[in-house]
DNA sequence: GTCTATATATTGATAGAC
DNA sequence: GTCTATCAATATATAGAC
């Protein structure tokens, strides 16, 4: 692997570990046992690997949506897209458990940041109105920008929430799933009797997955 | 005023506006006119400060919700409520900004903050269920904890979001009502018929106040 | 590309006089 | 309570050899 991909994987695993604020440029070359001047090669200073580990975070987020086909049943299809945003959050906690703060230090890194927002919240809209016409959802027009904004901050601050919520956060699956079905308990009352059974079949489904992720941490 | 009361406010101030981590007790010090030395007589330390700073808080919050009265329409009590979280988060917004990151430096902190998070919850979840009891909202004893967690995140975060979403987010009246706004979304779909008309009242009154402050704004 | 060595600046914090 | 003076530690960043 080259130096700048291994300098940029232990930057995110460090910082997802113990902070951002809490680890330099040096404890990373150190981390590696590298030189911080080979460091400094090849980034000019901890805000541009910040940089470049958004560049892979949003290069990811869109491969893994263009993957989602449209074909499919709208309910799976939303709760697939919120599965990979919630993995992609956690993949990068360290950046979502301090966003204003990183984000207003670094003007370029804002610019792009809103970009992909403005892109999420065209894909959330539109995924409300497929389960809207597909008689899944019962949302009137005049509700549909609130509850989009309501799913974005529930899952942008999922994790940041739980951390605020445990003396020792333990961000696993099951923190995860769990943060799926607060999703489930936003879209609940909108759903239709038509699709109400389906609906809390899914939320079982995953209510399952959480107990089971959730059994599996404690006998670790 | 005392000095340290003096050190209190201004780091107030001056984290809310330029972010908790891009000022240091130097710049406090010299921002009051005091010498560093000074600083350090009332104060062991940032930390310390950023302590003393949030049992201010503390009492704020305890004992305005001690000045709300119990017997009072529970829709108002819980607009009420809602009112004096959001103005309380915008006064000390530099700590809800970063929230997990100064959390985990402070395990004092974090000690004092899980305390007052459970009687918020538990005063949350006592308001949503007068709600219930009062026929103005449905909710079923099994999605309590969902709501109530979802108005948390919505709270606590509100001003992170907006902070992520725009390029110079100015927190003013306008933004808190927006939040209040979020508030009335949340609430919304459990609305019962016969108090549909009550609490879309309510909500026109503050969207009247929201577009009122935000022409303030605009003219300012 | 990588290392060693070092420069520069800033920070948090203290000692001791007044 | 307050100030001046100052320190030690740490962080960012660069120069120049290999």
């Amino acid at each position: 692997m080259k130096t700048r991909e291994k300098i940029i994987l232990a930057s995110i695993e460090l910082f997802n570990e113990q902070g951002e604020r809490n680890i330099t440029t040096n404890h990373i070359a150190a981390h590696l046992g590298i030189s911080p001047g080979n460091l400094y090669y090849h980034f000019r200073n901890k805000e541009d690997i910040i940089s470049a580990i958004y560049a892979e975070y949003a290069d990811d987020l869109i491969s893994q949506f263009q993957r989602l086909s449209d074909t499919e049943n709208p309910l799976d299809s939303i709760l697939k897209y919120m599965d990979i945003v919630f993995q992609l959050i956690s993949k990068f906690r360290f950046f979502y458990s301090n966003l204003p703060v990183l984000l207003s230090k670094n003007p370029s890194l804002k610019k792009r940041y809103s970009e992909i927002q403005r892109e999420i919240i065209k894909k959330v809209s539109s995924m409300l109105v497929s389960l809207k016409d597909a008689d899944i959802l019962n949302i009137k027009e005049e509700e549909l920008d609130d509850l989009t904004c309501l799913l974005r901050i529930t899952t942008t601050f999922w994790l940041s929430y739980l951390q605020t919520q445990h003396d020792e956060p333990k961000i696993d699956d099951s923190a995860l799933y769990q943060g799926l079905l607060k999703i489930f308990a936003l879209l609940s009352p909108y759903v239709t009797d038509n699709a109400r059974e389906e609906f809390e079949k899914a939320r079982n489904h995953y209510l399952q997955l959480e107990q089971q992720a959730s059994e599996v941490e404690m006998s670790a």
